[in-house]
DNA sequence: TGTACATCAGTGAACGCGCGTTCACTGATGTAC
DNA sequence: TGTACATCAGTGAACGCGCGTTCACTGATGTAC
């Protein structure tokens, strides 16, 4: 039942956003508003549940995306994440809305939400760190971060998830990374409409050019 | 009137996103609900009026700091319009939300947005534009993209706001577009909380690496 | 200068609707002796 | 094998609220003769 009260309310999501309604949900169900209190204690508690669903549910498509591919090919690893990503956003728009648009306003993500929404950025990262250990990739020498931007990105190589990433490398992951998710924000949210027509074509050559930025083969 | 509703409407954007109410704009101008209506003929009219608003208020903001810069610095041209779309951004979250966050469900953007909705791109172009005609810019030898893509950039290149600006620069200006405004995204909507602690530094090497993929010195 | 009329901003009541949440309850199913 | 009891999913009514939109209206201000 639990299942499936979030099966109605995914449902819901492409209609009213997060604003969805319980008593839509419930009435979908063909039982009493009331009912759906037995199984989450406020409409805040099933969003919330939503919502890690959906973290979880974009993080396992990316591992086992990225998992496919072998070890040593890390550019192909990066192209597997990517699209991963772009794939699971366009078979989940709103889902995809909830985690990476507008925050809802009045809605505080819980912390149970933050393990769940870092597994995508773990697979970049290990791909990263294995680029490092193979002698792929390495900080371009000469380069100089600002040292507030150095500070923070070897203190998130001090978690362990992250560590083995040098920062001039972790830095340029981020930037690739924020290109990716603003790509993927464009297209789902109409941005490119009138401008791109094939935009799978368009996706991929981004994903190249980042991985050119990031110093893949 | 029209323009104190406007602003009113602004302030409730924080409180209730998108789905702001009339009744409560109303009532903060201690007026009767239907009054609302000599000025609005529905509240998607209303939210429109904010939309386009916005869209003239960020572009303007973004082409009075670009004209600022020397023609010929067209790094600092990038500067200028990157940090300005980001300083914007900050100052006005709600409406950078409604503009660049999750569409609203339900609401269709009529096509009067769109010419408001280019001036900040037309910036862009312009820089690129002069950066060709200066000799700075150039497509790489021996970049291919794809047909689709190319095809796509050229029937761009036709429209007299983008024109001038070969595939190859136009592609890569386009990749940076999206990691800036990636960028921005991760920012306001909090998906860099907890990792990075000089917002601006960080957006700021992440503008530069976007200028030197562009081309720009 | 004074009167008749038109304009127009804002009123107030109403329509019909939906919402989240609480609470005492029913009635079926399962469990223990 | 049969009875008494506990568990628990779901009910139904209610609370108190808010919403967008319509419509006939009041009453002040401005305009024309």
């Amino acid at each position: 039942m639990t299942e499936q009260i979030k099966q109605t309310a995914r449902g819901h999501l492409a209609v009213d956003g997060p604003n969805l309604s319980l008593r839509a949900v419930a009435r979908d169900l063909g039982v009493v508003s009331s009912a759906v209190y037995r199984y989450f204690g406020s409409r805040d508690e099933l969003l919330t549940a939503l919502i890690i669903d959906a973290y979880d549910s974009m993080g396992a498509a990316v591992e086992r995306a990225e998992a496919a591919v072998s070890r040593p090919d890390l550019t192909g690893r990066w192209y597997a994440t990517g699209r991963s990503i772009r794939a699971w956003s366009l078979a989940n728009r709103h889902e995809y809305a909830l985690l990476y648009g507008s925050p809802v306003p009045g809605y505080a993500a819980p912390e149970d939400t933050i393990g769940p929404a870092s597994r995508p950025v773990v697979v970049l990262t290990a791909i990263l760190r294995d680029g490092v250990d193979r002698g792929v990739l390495a900080p371009i020498r000469g380069e100089r971060l600002a040292r507030a931007v150095r500070l923070d990105l070897e203190a998130l190589a001090r978690i362990p998830e992250f560590a083995g990433v040098p920062a001039g490398v972790f830095a340029r992951g981020m930037t690739a990374w924020a290109q990716l998710f603003g790509s993927v924000s464009f297209e789902l949210f109409g941005r490119l409409q009138n401008t791109v027509s094939d935009y799978e074509a368009y996706f991929d050559y981004q994903l190249r050019a980042m991985a050119a930025h990031i110093g893949l083969p």
